[in-house]
DNA sequence: AGGTGCATGTAACAGGTTACATGATTAA
DNA sequence: TTAATCATGTAACCTGTTACATGCACCT
């Protein structure tokens, strides 16, 4: 993220908020302490910028530091997916409750999906992000998530219908 | 999963392995603790049934366990869907290495996504769950995964073009 | 005789969240 | 004046992984 221009703690926690969030999430209980890691591998440096009587220490790149994230960049791409859904989880356990459940849960997943839809939508609708990479994720980001609720909301049709039969 | 029968901790590593694994996995220094603790709060219960002289200790659930089973699953569902992706993190960055570079990872990203199909299309292909709810969590599973690849594969096709032109 | 699968277990570590504490600045 | 936003920070906790250790059973 410092990559991407001089930037506080603070900053790139709103940064990473209205961006990777959804594939990549981060906590000031995390920033804080990884900044001044970073910063004593001398991968970034800070200088203090205070905004009249308030505390600001803006950080940026040192040459080691963009070397680190072309190395990271060029790294044999090992993916690493990781998922927790624990909604997917109740859906795979549904059988052991009342079928509307099941429908109620389909539909909840749906709304949740939709709501993160509308998010990107927004971001999407204020300028967006110029970069190829940035614009790439939102890309997938909204396929996916809309295929999600799309699913969703034919699943729930098509399990209503059972239930309508007996 | 010891709702689904009657299983030993090594059963439990496999079942998750080879069903929940892609939205919650497990693994073994989590599963055995924790049939420890749910023992002690009286949700399961084991009985020693060695195989011949190797010890082997079989959990079932108590009535306790299934009515909070059923408690769970009624519980207003809180979606908690949580991600994490490398790869999507490094496209995410991408604008700072080469062109080739993000497509070699938009070609990686497609490769892994298809090596899940591929196990799960062999999940489905030896009988795949009978019980609608592992069914449909499959149904999702391959839809995701076939998504994401197309998706990669198109966008891998995009890059290449625009690559191309210079 | 040896490899694979069954079976259990733990200690050390890593990664990350939550809750809390503090206080200045700015817009309503 | 008061609420929201900017800004920093930490301690306690939780969850989960990795790596290791052990040993029997079964098939070839």
């Amino acid at each position: 993220m410092i990559a991407l221009g001089k930037r506080t703690g603070y900053d790139i926690k709103q940064l990473v908020d209205r961006s990777t969030k959804n594939f990549w999430a981060a906590s000031y209980g995390q920033i804080y302490p990884e900044l001044r890691r970073l910063e004593q591998e001398g991968l970034i440096s800070g200088r203090s910028e205070p905004t009249g009587g308030r505390a600001r220490t803006v950080y940026e790149l040192t040459k080691h530091g963009s070397a680190a994230l072309r190395d990271w960049l060029a790294e044999p791409p090992e993916v690493i997916f990781e998922v927790r859904d624990e909604s997917m989880l109740k859906l795979f356990f549904s059988d052991f409750g009342p079928p509307e459940q099941r429908i109620e849960l389909l539909r909840e997943m749906r709304r949740s999906h939709e709501q993160t839809l509308d998010q990107l939508h927004s971001l999407e609708a204020d300028g967006g992000p110029q970069k190829l990479g940035p614009r790439l994720t939102l890309e997938l980001g909204l396929g996916l998530n809309q295929w999600i609720a799309d699913w969703c909301a034919a699943t729930e049709e098509r399990l209503a219908a059972d239930v309508d039969k007996e």
